[in-house]
This record gives C-alpha cells, structure tokens and sequence, in this order.
DNA sequence: GCTACATTTCGCCACATGACGAACTACCAA
DNA sequence: TTGGTAGTTCGTCATGTGGCGAAATGTAGC
C-alpha cells in the first residue's frame, strides 16, 4: 500500500478546493444522503454530482453504499477515516458560520423528509 | 472584518492543491527564504514563484518580509498563523515521508549556505 | 425477457490555472 | 543620476477543471 504521499495529499487539498464540494461535505455532516438529494440542494445536474462525488471518494473524503438503484454517500467513518478527519474538522470549523452552508444544512433537512422517488423524478423534469 | 468564510476557506484550500506551493510550504519549515532560493529548489522562473507565493499569502498561508532587493517568506506566526495552522499541521504529517520533499529539504540547506547574491545570478542564467 | 429509472460515463464547451519570457518596479551602490 | 539587480506584473500559451446533455450501466419489478 502507501502510495507516494504528496499524490495523497494533493487528491486531498484538490477535491477541497471546490465550492460544491465544499458544500456537499457540509450537507453530509447531517447524515448519508443520495445523489439526487444533493443535486437537489446544489441546484446541479446529476451528472455533475456524481462526478464531483467521485472526487471526494478517490479523495477518501466520502464512503459509499449502495441500496438497489440508490447510491448512498457518508462522511468516511472509523479507521477509513483517520487521514483525512483533521481536514474536515478544520474545514467545519472554518464553515461554521457560513451563510450558504447554513442555507443548505435547512434545505437537507427538507429535503431528507421526501420520498427519494418524488425527488428524482422532479429534477429529472428540471433538467429538460 | 470577516469576509465570507466559504471564500477564506477555498482561498487556503485552493493554495494548498498544487504540487510547487505544497513543496514550498514544506521548505518553509526551515525558516524564512527569499524567492531566488525557492526558485533554486524548485527549479521554477523566478516569475512562477513568484506567482505561487503571491497565491500562498492571499490565503494567509505566508508572510513576508522585505529586507533591500530581497523579500523573505516565511510559515505565518502567532496569531496571524492561528486559522491556519491545523491544515500546515496536517499537511506537513501526510508529506512527513514523501521523498520529493526529503530531496528540497536537503537542498535547501545547501541553498541558505550559498551567497544569495551568487545564487540570483545563477538562476537568472538560467533562464536565457 | 422488457421497461422504468437512479446513477455513471462520455463528449463537448467555456473558463481557470500554471508555466514561461519580457517588460516594469523598487532598491542599492557607484 | 545612472546601472545593475531582486522581485513583481503582464501577455501568451497549453493544459486542467466544472458544467451540461446524451448515451451507457445496472438494478427492481413486471
């Protein structure tokens, strides 16, 4: 294992040097959530999501599961972890107070209270 | 005071994604450098290193001091360091072991032995 | 099997970023 | 004041990144 450390590093620092994905570690603080729930809240394309989700995963920044067509995504947890905590911690703290970041945290909470189906179906309608 | 913490963070975040700042954030550990040593190190123009450390102190990653024609950088102190200091921290954990900045370490203690004034010149030799 | 649908991958475009050399600035020393 | 020099800024170029929609993938249910 140990790939060289700075390749590490950098795919860390990288996938945090973007708002959305800013953004979706924040949301993720409250709980696993689905792609099409964080395309809901971004107010993205799916496609753009996933890609960005895809980041954070080879980042070691997000976990995953998946539930029949569902994919779910988590803040990494226990062992998985451990590198990286110390950066999502800093970058929560430096969040803290953020307005967009507070907007989000109430939409997730709307957001997690609908039928994942209806949710979908009414952001693939937005996207044509 | 207090701008938009979302744009401080990605402000850090985006100073850290790239391979020369990070490689100068470690050297930095040394103590203070003018820009012709880094440039040395790197092997960068004086103009890209300029650039990067331009980059390094809007995130408040940096501070600087000038002293004639030479302006030297330095790891931030005290308060000024405190928001942060837990990413350096980390940063300088995770690259603790990687070979690429074991090599500029060396180098650098080469560099700080050598006249700055003979090394100026020699990088701007270089560069025709 | 076939259909519906959540997600991912692909192809494309617009824009950001990192590199350089040249031109400009600021400062020291004659 | 004039030269020389460390550093910065500017213009340019190649490459990287984020966005979208369309096509591909995989899974549930008929």
């Amino acid at each position: 294992m140990n790939e060289e450390p700075m390749r590490m590093a950098l795919r860390v620092t990288k996938a945090l040097a973007d708002v959305q994905r800013a953004r979706i570690l924040m949301m993720l603080r409250a709980g696993e959530l689905c792609v099409c729930q964080i395309a809901e809240v971004l107010g993205l394309a799916m496609s753009t999501v996933s890609k960005h989700l895809s980041i954070l995963d080879g980042a070691g920044l997000v976990e995953s599961r998946k539930d029949g067509r569902w994919m779910f995504y988590r803040l990494p947890e226990g062992k998985a972890g451990e590198f990286v905590r110390p950066v999502l911690e800093w970058l929560g703290g430096a969040l803290q107070k953020d307005e967009q970041v507070r907007r989000d945290a109430k939409q997730v909470q709307r957001v997690v209270a609908c039928d994942p189906e209806r949710l979908c179906q009414r952001i693939r309608r937005r996207q044509q």
